[in-house]
RNA sequence: UAGGGCGUAGCCAAGCGGAAAGGCAGCGGCCUUUGGAGCCGCCAUUCGGAGGUUCGAAUCCUCCCGCCCUAACCA
């Protein structure tokens, strides 16, 4: 794979390998929490850790992170690895933090034999209370010294007792937990005495009713890294300031080798969110129709609504790994997608808001099948037939009784070609009472035949067109930004971020498609000439052709109308 | 407030003491049987601000300003 891309994580990798740390090996890893689906700011995390695995000749594994049952489904297990693979990732090994409970355990009396770790009787509001949670006094945020907890003192033995009790059953949810002992005046909130463990009776998708303790985040993330054999464990931002428990845990154990978490910043994208407890209200709200909602920045919406995973790498890399926290403008995205798509789609006939248009000096009942090129970008691709015959459809927005200077398409007398078909001319114009186009009369020259003129004629416009009687009925859906702001989760006053929901995010056209279509098979992709890219979505059947609008095409036209002088 | 981060063009982002890469967006033009694609050109006298060090600073030092994150028995 061709890539030279660098930065401050590569760089930090190229050093410790120059250094000859952890033995010259680099393992990476990616650990969700299997509590949803995953999206493109995760694609991000990922394709990361994978890529230098892969750039360094290194070891990337997939561990679920799932040490929390009351959350986690196997259903998310299955959807993150189908999702990964359709990315174009894959692993040594899949791993779940739950396989390690029982080494975790251990581990845990180690440092209550240590005198390092306590079983706290507190309640969760008075652990905060305790911690020195920052209060608001006189309008100003202040954070307190923390005060040791009443049972921090007892003694490793009274500790053991009270934490196989806990592991036991003993005890009711919530009534007890195992901390650290650490400091409770440290600067680093998370320093003071975390919490290791919480009795939880909840059935874990893995480990059944076996536990009602669990560990947290904080007790299994870097332990399961070591245990593994993680060199370089990269997450986001947001746990910049666990680092030093991370590497405090890992002080206490014996460990054979020595992971190191690095940071980055998440990739984050304009109109719309990328935030589980988000997406998943927009999927229960009924906003969408689902995690698989083409609108949805999901991995799965995303793959519905035709995007190429070549693509979304390409955006991906494109956008950088470094620690500033940006929005990337979703255009980027869409430039990604539309540059492989150019070179990779078939092109096809499709017009999304058919007129009739008769050619009136075309014999009736006459079929011409008229070659037509696949793919311009790409002379294998070959040509295929496309019937030609007197009445056709042609895109409404493609005529104007009445054009403005810079306009080319087809109007009263102008001559315009229908690509891969002939030079017509528009004759007449049928309207009803209300002025509305019914259909378009023009005659066509036959020594146009495939487009061009022998006597050198040009044309301003090239229109493409569907056969009346050979069309297949489209049901095209038109998808637009989710949200009709950059950062939908800054919100007006008097409003939620709901608000901020574009109401015609999706716009359902009824179309008519060349013959081809009929043909065409779930998630199969196409250009629809001068109109965009669009692919099959599965609720089409036999008698039923739906397909998504991906991206659409430049359109420059269409941009100097929007924006007059 | 404390602790941790971040500030280079509209958006990403290189740059790490010798004198502002690149991509996207935007704007012109050429070309075109997709107003697509492609091609050419333009787009930061300046790097959050102010001082300082230096022959020389986006890069080093000092102070200031702004923004973000954390303060769950979530991850």
């Amino acid at each position: 794979m061709e890539n030279t891309a660098t930065d401050f994580i590569r760089d930090i990798v190229r050093e410790d390998l120059r250094l000859g740390k952890n033995d010259g090996k680099v393992q990476t890893r990616w650990p969700p929490e299997p509590n949803g689906y995953i999206h493109v700011g995760h694609a991000k995390g990922f394709l990361l850790a994978y890529e230098i695995a892969q750039e360094f000749g290194g070891t990337f594994n997939l561990r679920f992170d799932d040490t929390n049952p009351a959350k986690e489904e196997q259903e998310f297990v299955d959807g993150i690895i189908e999702d990964m693979r359709w990315l174009g990732v894959d692993w040594r090994s899949v791993f779940f933090a739950s396989d390690y409970f029982e080494q975790l355990y251990e581990w845990a009396e180690l440092l209550i034999e240590a005198g390092k770790a306590y079983v706290c009787d507190l309640s969760p509001e008075e652990v905060s209370a305790y911690r020195g949670t920052a209060i608001e006094k006189d309008g100003q945020v202040i954070t307190l010294p923390g005060k040791d907890s009443p049972y921090r003192n007892r003694s490793p033995e009274e500790n053991l007792s009270l934490f196989r009790r806990m592991r036991a059953g003993e005890f009711p949810d919530g009534a007890r937990t195992l901390r650290a002992k650490i400091d409770m005046a440290h600067p680093n909130l998370n320093m003071r005495d975390p919490v290791m463990y919480r009795i939880l009776r909840a059935t874990h998708h893995r480990q059944g009713d076996a536990w009602c303790i669990y560990p947290t985040y904080d007790w299994a993330h870097g332990q399961s890294d070591a245990i593994e054999g993680v060199t370089h464990s990269t997450c986001d931002l947001g746990f910049e300031n666990h680092r030093p428990l991370y590497d405090w845990f890992l002080d206490q154990l014996p460990i054979r080798t020595r992971p190191r978490q690095i940071e980055y910043g998440r990739l984050n994208l304009t109109h719309t969110v990328t935030s589980k407890r988000w997406l998943r209200q927009l999927v229960e709200g009924g906003h969408v129709s689902g995690w698989d909602d083409p609108r949805m920045p999901t991995l799965r919406g995303m793959r519905r609504r035709g995007y190429t995973p070549e693509g979304i790498r390409a955006f991906v890399r494109a956008t950088g790994v470094t620690k500033s926290q940006g929005i990337v403008d979703a255009a980027l995205l869409e430039h990604f997608q539309r540059q492989d798509l150019n070179r990779t789609s078939p092109r096809v006939m499709a017009v999304l808001d058919p007129v009739r248009l008769v050619v009136t000096n075309y014999p009736e009942g006459e079929v011409e099948w008229l070659d037509a090129v696949n793919n311009p970008e790409d002379p294998s691709a070959g040509t295929r037939k496309v019937p030609f015959s007197r009445v056709l459809f042609i895109e409404r927005e493609d005529f104007l009784l009445d054009p403005p200077s810079k306009f080319f398409r087809l109007a009263p007398g102008r001559e315009v070609r229908l690509r891969y078909a002939y030079f017509v001319r528009c004759v007449d114009v049928v309207q009803d009472a209300h002025g509305e186009i019914i259909e378009i009369r023009c005659t066509y020259d036959p020594a146009t035949r495939g487009g061009d003129a022998p006597d050198g004629r040009k044309v301003k416009a090239t229109l493409h067109w569907v056969s009346a009687a050979h069309a297949v009925d489209l049901e095209a859906r038109l998808y637009d930004d989710l949200f009709t702001n950059d950062d939908p989760t800054e919100v007006a006053a008097g409003q939620t971020w709901l608000d901020n929901l574009n109401p015609s995010s999706l716009v359902v056209a009824c179309g008519k498609g060349e013959p081809s279509l009929r043909d065409a098979r779930p998630a199969e992709r196409f250009q629809f000439e001068r109109k965009g890219y669009f692919c099959l979505d599965p609720d089409s059947s036999a008698d039923r052709v739906v397909v998504n609008r991906t991206v659409g095409l430049r359109d420059t036209w269409a941009k100097s109308q929007a924006t007059p002088g």
